[in-house]
DNA sequence: AAACACGGTTCCATATAATGAAACTACGGT
DNA sequence: ACCGTAGTTTCATTATATGGAACCGTGTTT
């Protein structure tokens, strides 16, 4: 984790992700055993958080929990810096025609980041998925993305696995790993054999640039119930057009005109400029 | 805007959200344009921000957009601090039977906050995903939730509203809108009146504790092509009843154990206590 | 009831980090 | 080679964050 170490902000950011890895409203207190912070740092960093949206405090409980403004933060980031909106009608239209459940998941310190989902029944498109993160070592699209990760990053994404044995079949060690991750390579794509899940199986494939830069991977997920490995890879041409496809507007991803200086209609910028004593 | 003020934090959160608001990629320079601190500092804002995550960089394009930790933050912000976890299984069964856009949401700023959606059967392609913000003064839900709001918070609410005339039938003035507030508030229910966009009608209720505190709004959403006031005011009593459902769970959510030291299994809350000179 | 413990909040002298004017660098154009 | 624009670094100054300790309010123990 690059985190600590940019000043105040980094810190009031440190104090965030730890209240959001918390998963639950947090008191004060607990939050300060496990913080590196002295009591009145972190006291302030929380009323500053708070105090920004950042936070919510919840005076019932007393207790802290991530804000709203992050939603709405959140909301920006998944629009402009995620495949997700390029995406979404190729992850439709696979979704539409495999019947499975689809994932979009990028690469975030060495962890998978769902950003966006289809179920098997049902179209929802937002985080209530979109933002989940998993384990990289032991999904289907974790693998296939270390896999295609350059070297330094690969050991270094490495370096990061917990290696927590979910099943039977999850992979124990680096080592092992290692070994996949190459098989993965040379074939283009990878599956996840019930390592997170019993019973629950994936094919997943890498989205890359023509410059094999590693933008995020795809898969379909099933159970041994319905299907088998051999089953799902069946599936694999079909999912190597989508990832091509995806690659390709992802690249063409141009935003409307940054030389126009913005004249049009309504609210866009933000207004600022006034002074702040 | 509650926003400057705390020291540098809140001046870095003031810049993601500028940046943010662009909706698109930015340059240093537009920015710059757009900020009232001076370059140097804009700089190193900008410049923790990105090495934190909460900014991207995109060398090729030379722009700055949000970056993925916010999508992994805002996971937990809506999973804990929305209504829209509570209030799943209510907006299915609603959806399901009545076959229109849903739409569940919450004030933020004396803005609309969708925080779930869901699409009707036959969709209309239209505005809103969860995390989206929108006018409160020509939305039905916005209007709602303004009419439940208690005066002082009302009065700066109204404050704070562009009224902006998107259509013909938009409220054109705070006179207006506090008179429909006034109606609302009778009748526990109002309606939009294509007052965003044309065509696009909806009805909306308020999500209110049992002490009458506003917790969010509800709304269905249809075009005059398909119903009419009359034909969606019909929707007003399951509204209400599946409103007072969620306001209901909302008040017993409570979140496991508190009072439990947490000795469970895996990894939840962060590590972290190292130093960190 | 007094003493205590605990979570939370405030103080204040000090250390540290943020500031911003200006200087500098890297490009792209001419 | 020259200029202009966009982005980056420097450094003395100033403002801000820091954190040990004291303080407050509330519930608990003796």
């Amino acid at each position: 984790m690059a985190a600590t170490g940019d000043g105040t902000v980094g810190k009031a950011l440190d104090v965030l992700d730890q209240i959001a890895a918390f998963g639950r409203p947090v008191r004060f207190s607990e939050l300060l055993d496990a913080s590196p912070y002295p009591k009145a740092t972190l006291y302030r960093l929380v009323q500053t958080l708070t105090h920004q949206g950042m936070l919510a405090f919840d005076p019932d409980r007393q207790s802290y929990a991530p804000g709203v403004r992050l939603v709405r933060l959140a909301h920006a980031a998944w629009a402009q810096s995620t495949l997700a909106p390029v995406a979404r009608p190729y992850l439709d239209r696979l979704s539409a025609s495999v019947g499975e459940t689809v994932h979009l998941a990028q690469l975030d310190h060495a962890q998978v980041l769902y950003v966006d989902k289809r179920n098997a029944t049902r179209p929802i498109e937002m985080f209530s998925q979109a933002g989940k993160i998993g384990p990289a070592y032991c999904t289907g699209v974790g693998k296939v993305m270390l896999a295609f990760l350059d070297d330094p990053a690969q050991e270094a994404a490495l370096a990061q696995q917990s290696f927590h044995p979910f099943t039977a079949h999850t992979l124990r060690d680096a080592a092992s790993l290692r070994a996949e991750l190459v098989q993965i390579r040379a074939a283009g794509y990878g599956f996840d054999r019930e390592e997170h899940e019993p019973g629950i199986i994936c094919v997943a494939l890498p989205i890359l640039t023509t410059g094999d830069r590693l933008l995020g991977a795809l898969s379909v997920t099933s159970t041994l119930r319905r299907t088998s490995l051999s089953g799902l890879e069946l599936l694999v041409p079909l999912l190597r057009d989508t990832a091509r496809q995806i690659a390709r507007d992802a690249q063409d991803w141009r935003f409307p005109d940054t030389g126009i200086p913005d004249t049009s209609g309504a609210a866009t910028a933000a207004p600022l400029k006034e002074k702040f004593a």
